[in-house]
DNA sequence: TCGCTGTGCGCAAACGGTTGCGCCAGCGGT
DNA sequence: ACCGCTGGCGCAACCGTTTGCGCACAGCGA
């Protein structure tokens, strides 16, 4: 280990990982001078300015580098969040991630991904292990919490109610609103439905308002028209299986609304197979515009969730909670606005519904 | 912070968090000897098994936590790796993340991840920042790196020449073979292929690959069938663009090779446009196999990259050089083979070709 | 000459664990 | 009765930083 370490390699440097005793020694100060003015210590003000400057000459030449673990444990201070997800490498959870790094990496924190994939055991560990990482603060992407934690949570479409829990969801009114106003003013009045899994939280609240919204549109949901995603597993197999479920029942239809593009892009596929065309015999109406939904055939009209910038969004929340300066109260709730993006998979209901 | 962290909540549980100190003081013991034997020392078998069994008794009524920095500073120990990526969010790091996370979780490891979005200045500070985080052990997928660490490093799809650093990448030769031969016994000899950005360390290897097995095969490569992608955004448009290109040139071809799926997407896309039929006029095969691969339509011939594997490969490879009882040396290379998968982007050549 | 106020810095105790070493009591052997 | 051994545990240093407090000295006014 410690050759490995080595990073003087034959220059003059001294050998191993060099710290503030190093530094200290090589300049015949203590360690707690040098410490005041490599951390920019308010104390700092106190030492004379030919001294600081030496010190940070020093640190340069020697290649100090601050050791995490040592400063988080004393200023009880890690820079460190967590994330929950139920699959990493699922479009939804990556897009979400990928605004919440870009602000917090911003702010000099870094941040541990786990994955549950939903299962229980899991579920109660990884908070755990989190909080015995000492994470400041922890967001959740549709990840339910079971217990109370000690530090601020940001739920991402996540539908908690507890204490301590900013939840940051989409608007779903405004989103079913505009999609099942599309499909109606296009002419649709048999629309059928695919509800997604049990477990994702998104699911009541989107069902919630498409009961809403269905009845200020006069619109009358017929419960033989909805199916329901099965199974745990992230791809587009599931949506393609429900639609299979709901041909079977030989009812007419000629709009879908899914409840993500995934099943929206399995639906399509599969109603193929029985040799419907899209949009010409069914529109079809995704949810999260995922990049696929704009490279499929065809292309998907959806509602669009500004993953990224929700993600942007938790981690800023969180920050503000965290960081000393800003510290405002957590809001109980955040709601984000969804976009409508009308591509190739609705049209005018057919004159003569099938 | 103190209320907060406060576990108690009207139970006679201590407030705040409980460290080794207040498990010792509750029974009457010596830190030293509580911490023997609730981190499993060796030295723990000199305890008497009433004790060890009064301490753990108390740790779970107490709900005591190992603080990890403290365990850390001392044991010089993070369990905690860094993963640099151009950017989380894309299919491609996604999945090979998700099978690093499994691998490491699974033996205790966490990890940071870092995007990079292939910017100079960052692919500088990262190693810096994950450096002074004491990461044991870096995976870079598809990332160059600029200087030596004083880490092992595991390269995925990286072809480093450094020290210290094991290459881990799919087997080109036989990937190209694959694809080539596939195409060629479907009679296909006027081939077109997009490459890979510039920055993207496979595109090179890929390339030499692709020379010598038209070779191998009799294929003539034709330059003015080879368009190069552009840009820095990972999606299907600059698959549509480069072929946009091509197709601009007017010169026959019957086939596509794509430097990825998501360009194969595009182009096929950008065809559709032109009025050609895919695969009745042009077969295309695309590389990866990303999810959409399977839903696009046509759906996609492709050489699958089997990146969750690779992923758990990757963090393996690291793990077994760090833990003391496998350490083994870094193998400098390590090789995967592909799969290919014949879909519906691919046929026969038509007999009067366009 | 005597305080008195600043300036410039060091001492040492934390933070929460880990670990080499040594102390003490009890016990068996002679 | 004395010796040596061993089982059971505690002392205290240490990991690398931070930080409250205090010491020493210089300059200044009285």
């Amino acid at each position: 280990m410690a050759e490995r370490r080595d990073r003087a390699r034959g220059s003059g440097l001294p050998a191993g990982p060099v710290g503030l005793k190093e530094v200290a020694e090589h300049l015949g100060l203590s360690v707690a001078t040098v410490s005041r003015v490599l951390s920019r210590s308010a104390a700092a003000n106190r030492i004379s300015t030919r001294t600081q400057d030496l010190v940070w000459a020093a640190a340069e030449a020697m290649q100090y580098e601050p050791n995490h673990l040592a400063r988080a444990l004393r200023r009880k201070k890690t820079y460190t969040m967590g994330v929950m997800v139920p699959e990493i490498s699922e479009g939804y959870s990556a897009q979400v991630l990928s605004g919440i790094e870009s602000a917090l990496l911003q702010s000099g924190y870094f941040y541990f991904v786990v994955s549950h994939h939903h299962r229980e055991d899991l579920l109660r560990e990884y908070p755990r292990l989190l909080l015995s990482r000492a994470v400041e603060g922890l967001i959740a992407i549709d990840t339910p919490l079971e217990r109370q934690l000690p530090i601020p949570v940001v739920a991402v479409s996540g539908h908690q109610r507890m204490e301590n829990v900013t939840n940051l969801e989409l608007d779903h009114t405004t989103a079913v609103r505009m999609a099942l106003t599309h499909l109606f003013e296009l002419g649709h009045r048999k629309i059928a439905f695919i509800k997604g899994q049990e477990f994702s939280s998104d699911t009541h609240h989107r069902w919630s308002a498409i009961e809403q919204i269905s009845q200020d549109l006069g619109l009358a949901i017929d419960p033989r028209l909805c199916v329901q995603l099965e199974g745990t597993e992230a791809g587009s197999d599931s949506g393609y299986h429900a639609t299979g479920q709901l041909l079977e029942r030989h009812l007419p239809f000629t709009a879908l609304f899914a409840f993500n593009d995934h099943s929206a892009i399995g639906a399509i596929a599969r109603m193929k197979e029985n040799g419907l065309q899209i949009p010409q015999d069914i529109s079809v109406v995704g949810f999260d515009d995922i990049p696929s939904a704009r490279t499929n055939n065809p292309s998907l009209t959806t509602v669009r969730q500004p993953l990224r910038s929700m993600g942007e969004m938790a981690a800023n929340a969180l920050l503000s909670y965290i960081e000393p300066q800003t510290r405002r109260e957590m809001p109980a709730t955040l709601i984000v606005k969804p976009d409508f993006v009308v591509r190739n998979s609705t049209a005018r209901v057919p004159v003569k519904a099938h």
